[in-house]
RNA sequence: GGCCCGUUCGUCUAGGGGUUAGGACGCCAGGUUUUCAUCCUGGUAGCAGGGGUUCGAAUCCCCUACGGGCUACCA
């Protein structure tokens, strides 16, 4: 049945933004189908209604889209195993249930939600945990108990029941995960987990399973807190009769906190500032609006680079790579097995090392926005000299404007500390003589300025210090930004002048 | 509580019987620079603990501790 062709799905619940983790298990799947020549596809699991979110889908879809991360097949793609959602293959799910009954592997239960939440409660009393599995479901409200014509009656009747697995009450299973290697349950510790809902939808395992088997998936490739109810897919695979063909399996580390316990989530993010999801997202009830990396102005290549690196390597001491060296390069055998904290310090480091990658051109455009929102036009050829000279100081495009401001406008203040510090009582004097230098320059250009200093400075015998902060503190507003006589030439000789008979006036 | 997974610098990690335990981020120092940033060079810092096995364990086994996940008619 399964050609033997490598097929992986990514299989989401829409119930909100898809998170980093999510995006890095999209990743590692994508990574994988190309890597062997396989199909990589996405299967939209909204098989619980009550946690629907509306928009979660497409911007699962966008986000995988910002990556490069495309599916071949899924919702609005096409493909020959659709439908991609599973709340559109409702009608397939009841009839494997319904076998699974036939078989014996499972049963109806009738017992209420109610019910069992008052069987755990008492349960905690007693500090105990309530299990619906081999020593309780003899006692309870279900087909196991009841007779043929009693459930029945119930169904026909229109009573609500579930149906679900009937775990086996001792029996090994031993299955190999392709990172962390064989992973041994025993039944007896497993409960009867439902199969299928009062609602008519699967849950989760049913829905799974079966999808994987149609969709003739070869591997599934999913984090680590699936680990657990690996045995009850293994087991329900065996009771559909899908033992030989079923999957194979690989559990990925989760993504933790930077600081603290447990897992990434949102709340961290926007804590320590830094983004938990790959795009910008508005919580359609709440209107909470949660940040993202697209809009925090990483690159998709930084982004998706440094979600390979958390929880992989190569095995070389290589930091950066493409997504076509991922893909070659990209094994499951050479995923860690603990759990990766994540470091925003070394995220921005890596967006740093893409920005620097960017032509000037590409900047510029990405840049201009900026320059639009505050009203200042400017000449592309004057804006590309500008990133070039400053390029190499940012981390971001957003970061131009704070490295290049002043060569945009005037400062609207001077640094204190500068001023106290190297701000003397001869400054404005000596200022005054550096305009008339500069007013004498013939040829405007940073070499000429140049010159022009320093055979003055020379002449006079001034330090350099003393006169040069001051005037970047006329030109920039603080003692920082790239060389000073660059700075003259592109502002101009009149601007310069002006700005320094400002400082002049305004910081004596 | 039960079950499962994990544990090498602060963080991400290499290393899988004999290594001065390597790299990266961060941090610190020096250098470059007229300033700041960048950049370059160097430095700091680690095998969770205890038992085995072995001539020899970071590496293999066991125990403990710690961390994580799961334990819903959620996925």
């Amino acid at each position: 049945m399964n050609s033997g062709k490598v097929r992986v799905r990514f299989a989401p619940s829409p119930t909100g933004p898809l998170h980093m983790g999510g995006v890095r298990t999209a990743l590692f799947n994508y990574l994988f189908a190309k890597k062997h020549g396989g199909d990589f596809l996405l299967r939209i699991e909204d098989t619980d209604q009550t946690r629907y979110v509306p928009g979660a889908e497409d911007y699962i879809i966008e986000a995988l889209k910002w990556c490069g991360l495309n599916p071949v097949e899924g919702p609005g793609i096409g493909g020959d195993f659709g439908p991609y959602r599973q709340s559109e293959r409702k009608e397939i799910y009841k009839q494997y249930a319904d076998q699974l009954i036939e078989s014996g592997n499972a049963y109806y239960a009738f017992d209420t939600p109610e019910e069992l939440d008052k069987l755990r409660a008492e349960a905690e009393v007693k500090k105990e945990v309530f299990s619906y599995d081999m020593h309780t479901r003899g006692k309870l409200n279900n087909s196991l108990v009841l007779s043929e014509e009693e459930v029945k009656g119930k169904i026909s009747s229109g009573e609500p029941y579930i149906i679900r697995f009937k775990m086996p009450e001792n029996a090994d299973v031993v299955e190999k995960d392709l990172i962390r290697g064989e992973v041994k349950f025993n039944t007896a510790q497993l409960d009867d987990k439902v199969l299928f809902k009062a609602d008519g939808m699967p849950t989760y395992h049913l829905a799974n399973v079966v999808d994987d088997h149609l969709m003739q998936i070869s591997h599934v490739i999913r984090g680590e807190e699936w680990l657990p109810s690996m045995p009850l897919h293994i087991l329900l695979y065996e009771a559909l009769g899908w033992r030989e063909n079923r999957p194979q399996f690989a559990h990925l580390p989760l993504i933790l906190k930077p600081t603290g316990k447990g897992k990434l989530s949102k709340r961290d993010g926007d804590k320590m500032g830094f983004p938990v999801f790959p795009l910008l997202w508005t919580d359609p009830k709440s209107g909470d609006v949660s940040r993202g990396y697209r809009e925090d102005g990483y690159f998709p290549e930084a982004f998706v680079n440094l979600l390979a690196l958390l929880g992989w390597n190569a095995g070389t001491e290589q930091e950066f790579f493409s997504m076509d060296e991922l893909i070659d390069q990209f094994s499951l055998e050479r995923v860690v097995k603990s759990g990766a904290r994540f470091d925003p310090e070394k995220a921005k480091w890596f967006n740093r090392h893409y920005l620097q990658e960017k032509t000037a051109n590409e900047l510029g455009d990405l840049f201009k926005p900026v320059l639009v929102e505050k009203g200042i036009e400017i000449e592309t050829r004057m804006l590309i000299k500008v990133i070039e000279m400053v390029k190499e100081r940012c981390g971001f495009v957003s970061e131009i404007w704070d490295q290049a401001g002043y060569f945009f406008e005037p400062p609207a203040s001077y640094d204190e500390k500068t001023v106290k510090k190297k701000w003397k009582e001869d400054t404005p004097d000596k200022l005054n003589a550096i305009i008339e230098v500069f007013l004498a320059v013939e040829n405007w250009n940073a070499e000429q300025i140049k010159e022009a200093f320093s055979a003055f400075m020379n002449k006079k015998e001034w330090g350099f210090g003393v006169v040069m902060v001051p005037i970047r503190l006329a030109l920039v507003g603080s003692s920082q930004g790239v060389d000073l006589f660059d700075i003259c030439e592109l502002i101009g000789r009149d601007e310069t002048i002006s700005r320094i008979r400002k400082a002049i006036l305004t910081i004596a």
